[in-house]
DNA sequence: AATGATATGTGATAAATATCACCGACTATC
DNA sequence: GATAGTCGGTGATATTTATCACATATCATT
């Protein structure tokens, strides 16, 4: 398990009993990169909190496809598995470790319990509603006012922010989060280069726009 | 002012002391239909709740795009002005009333002073954060893997939820809500007049599917 | 170095949507 | 009931995106 001071430094300003709490009842879990963590439609048993590494957050369609909406990093909470009220809350949406990943699973027995006990709990959840509410409505903002162009170069921004200005995915990766397809990220990703925006590889590109 | 009793039934499950602290600190407003209650970029002065009537909730592009994400209704807050933290929060959204409403605006600086006082409060508020962030997924869902004609459909359906079968829009305002053309909306309702899904009359049709 | 697998490039074409132009129908108002 | 304003219908065309087909490039493995 993790050491209370290790859990302090990712979660700060909780009660002392708060970080009791989690050691007594939670589990710390790994996960490989690539692994999915919660399927749409899945029954959620526990809560996710980021302890180590990066996960991706979807929106899943009908048919299969993927939307990325945003990424969760150590100290933040997947919003929709922080749940109050039932026992047979399903998932709606699709989360992936895209490193290798460590977090903490929380029986959801103990949400509504915490809700009462701490204060900072508390806190916690409305912190983590009100960030992913701010995230999805910026991927709102990008797909109904956007072209693809602007899509892709706000999607790529956000990658550099999260991994450094080497963006280390395949077109193919990137038309799946998109939703789109891989013919129309290389000709945007070709664009890009005769621009001068991004240096071109196999399987990478470099970012060097301003 | 609104009575006590009328406030109970409509934010039902609050505590007495919230209740009163409502009565005295919150201002009951009232706006007309269409009137803009927030628009995006302002500054954040007091929270909304609605107690009256149907707002509408926007989400602003750069150009001056609408594009339409969900409807608050009586007993419902708008998350956005659930401001926790600072006093210089700015709007992500716009919203507008869609009938002839009443609200209760309360000072920001009661929030985070309820959040501490008040249980029920927090719980309101969590729960606000949570059917809003439900409702984006729904709203991303649609925008990202459907097409116009699908959801002009789901448009339509929930105006319909939320009004009857009757929907008193011109194609020029479902345009707007949908952040496309009028002439798309008009092919796309002439069609779904010819499969029988609509009776279509001068500022307004009806939805006769099942 | 040959082979197969994966990644990328690109033309051709189709489909969805946006835009422009203009028309006729209805309505409110005087 | 003439008129101006709003609403809806529709062809033509442009743009964006999706899809298909196939070529080339790079890499890993032997």
């Amino acid at each position: 398990m993790i050491s209370k001071e290790a859990l302090k430094k990712i979660f700060p300003d909780w009660e002392e009993g708060l970080y009791d709490a989690i050691l007594k009842e939670a589990e710390l879990k790994e996960a490989k990169a690539g692994t999915t963590l919660l399927k749409m439609g899945q029954n959620i048993k526990s809560a996710m909190l980021v302890v180590e590494g990066t996960v991706k957050l979807y929106q899943e369609g009908e048919d299969g496809g993927e939307y990325f909406m945003y990424h969760l990093n150590p100290g933040e909470a997947c919003a929709v598995t922080l749940v109050c009220n039932y026992h047979h809350e399903q998932s709606q949406v699709l989360a992936k470790a895209v490193t290798d990943i460590q977090y903490l699973a929380i029986p959801i027995e103990f949400m509504e319990k915490w809700l009462n006990e701490f204060k900072s709990w508390h806190y916690f959840v409305i912190r983590t509603y009100r960030s992913r509410y701010e995230e999805l409505l910026k991927t709102i903002n990008e797909t109904a006012f956007k072209n693809m162009d602007e899509r892709l170069e706000f999607y790529i921004k956000r990658q550099v922010k999260q991994f450094g200005n080497s963006v280390n995915l395949t077109h193919q990766e990137i038309a799946n989060d998109l939703n789109t397809s891989r013919e129309v990220v290389s000709r945007l990703l070709k664009k890009m280069e005769n621009n001068g925006w991004i240096v071109m590889n196999r399987n990478s590109f470099d970012w060097i726009k301003q």
